[in-house]
RNA sequence: GGAGGGGUGGCCGAGCGGUCAAUGGCAGCUGACUGUAAAUCAGCCGGGUUCGCCCUACGAAGGUUCGAAUCCUUCCCCCUCCA
């Protein structure tokens, strides 16, 4: 392994961030001798990027770090057509009102990550619809289709994989990866950007855009992409009971993507800190060797760190507060999630299942229902027995507020109004 | 356009006239053990329920039948081969 002269290849690579790069030692060399713009596509499917988009925001934050400039771009023309890549379906697609509504929620977000302004080194956001709706199809073909070769795009993996498992592919999505070349292309056009990162999934569209730049432009364009991130269980990462854990606080509550990352599993822990954190690798190393259940330290260091750079310290620490008065004081703590319900509703008595229900405890009566069976609702701490146990106004304090509780995890505040 | 194959619960995948809310696996939830970990073991795993049942569901719509995921018709979608 060779050593770097630059800053940002040396930490990403310290650090576990990187998969592949098609030119280690010329990308080196051009970042150790000036400031540089690289960039990053996310697709604007949902209204926020959640856990598995986390890996490459840190990259554009290192790389920001290290003295480049970072361009986050959405695919506001991109995911108009959909991705082929890592799926055997066909992409739901989404309306332009849809996408634009999605991508003003996820740009909120990489304002805690990124410096976004005027200055050089400043991030800027960037919105390949901008270029991609106005193309004209036979300028596109006989300018950007005459570089491409369709025994070649065979053979990407997006598209071969799909072939081979005899799952459709329309040719809107045999295109997506035209499309994507030319971001690159007009990236470079724009901001002289050299270098576009990603999941190891976009490998093939990637080094096709910079093939691309270089019959195009005759630019040297540079690919890197970190590796796919899975848990040591080989559960993929971030699901949780409640669907992904997202990076927008309306979406995920900063309490309870601080609880995702301290319940990482043990084997994890180093790997995650240095992925997702900025400690120092030696600081680490110390945490990483922690052994039994002191590695939970670790894990709320982790929780921590992840969580401030999401929600800012202030919500971090106070997550981290609820956790350990819920957890290790067994208190009620008032920050849990809470729901309200009528005082006169509770006055009458709610039989336990719909309260377990109403509260967002379980998906339905019914499985609000076999939760009471199974022995794992709790109403402040003490097991209900029946499913139709009725909850009053005097199981709550002389605040009015009582704890619901399913499993050991999650726990919800009752509170009467 | 022609011939054949196929569309089943979050996913994979059985079923091919009643015993099917539908075998099995994965994922998920809960319990036990622990350290808010992993592994393991056990239970649960469409919705409602006065716990009798009722509703929704096997691509869509009709039909045959006492009775259909299973048979027939039409339509939609996918795959393979031929043109």
């Amino acid at each position: 392994m060779s050593t770097f002269r630059s800053d940002f290849m040396r930490i990403v690579h310290e650090r576990g961030m990187v998969h592949q790069c098609s030119d280690s030692e010329g990308l080196d060399a051009l970042l150790a001798s000036g400031s540089r713009v690289a960039y990053i596509g996310f697709d604007c499917t949902a209204d926020s990027l959640h856990v598995g988009h986390l890996l490459q925001i840190m990259l554009l934050r290192w790389w920001q770090k290290t003295g480049h400039k970072p361009i986050a771009l959405m695919g506001g023309g991109t995911t108009k057509v959909g991705d082929p890549s890592g799926r055997d379906e066909t992409r739901q697609l989404l309306t332009s009102e849809q996408i634009a509504a999605n991508m003003a929620s996820i740009r909120r977000v990489f304002a805690n990550y990124l410096r976004f302004g005027d200055g050089p080194g400043d991030a800027v956001m960037a919105n390949n619809a901008d270029w991609l709706d106005t193309l004209l199809y036979i300028p596109l073909l006989r300018d950007v289709g005459r570089h491409f070769s369709v025994n070649r795009m065979l053979t990407m993996d997006s598209v071969k994989l799909r072939l081979e498992r005899d799952q459709p592919l329309t040719f809107l999505e045999f295109n997506y990866m035209i499309l994507q070349s030319y971001d690159f292309v007009e990236l470079w056009k724009r901001h002289h950007c050299i270098l576009q990162m990603g999941g190891s999934d976009q490998w093939g569209n990637i080094v096709m855009g910079a093939d691309l730049g270089r019959r195009m432009l005759g630019a040297e364009l540079f690919a890197l992409t970190s590796p796919l991130l899975a848990a040591s269980s080989g559960a993929k990462m971030g699901k949780t009971a409640a669907g992904a854990v997202w990076l927008n606080g309306e979406r995920l509550s900063p309490y309870d993507f601080w609880q995702y990352w301290r319940n990482t599993e043990d084997a994890d822990v180093g790997r995650f800190l240095r992925l997702f954190t900025e400690l120092p690798l030696a600081e680490i190393a110390r945490l990483e060797k922690l052994a039994g259940s002191e590695i939970n330290e670790a894990k709320k260091i982790l929780a921590n760190e992840v969580t401030a750079l999401c929600h800012g310290a202030a919500a971090a620490a106070q997550a981290a507060e609820t956790a350990r008065q819920t957890f290790e004081e067994g208190a009620l703590a008032s920050d849990l999630p809470t729901v309200q319900i009528p005082r006169a509703r509770l006055q009458d008595g709610v039989a336990a299942f719909e309260l377990f229900a109403d509260a967002g405890l379980a998906a339905s009566k019914g499985e609000a229902r076999r939760l009471i069976k199974g022995g794992g609702a709790r109403v402040n701490d003490v097991t209900v027995t029946s499913d139709t146990q009725p909850v009053t106004i005097s199981d709550a304090g002389s605040d009015g507020i009582l704890k619901l509780s399913a499993g050991r995890k999650r726990h919800v505040l009752v509170r009467a109004v």
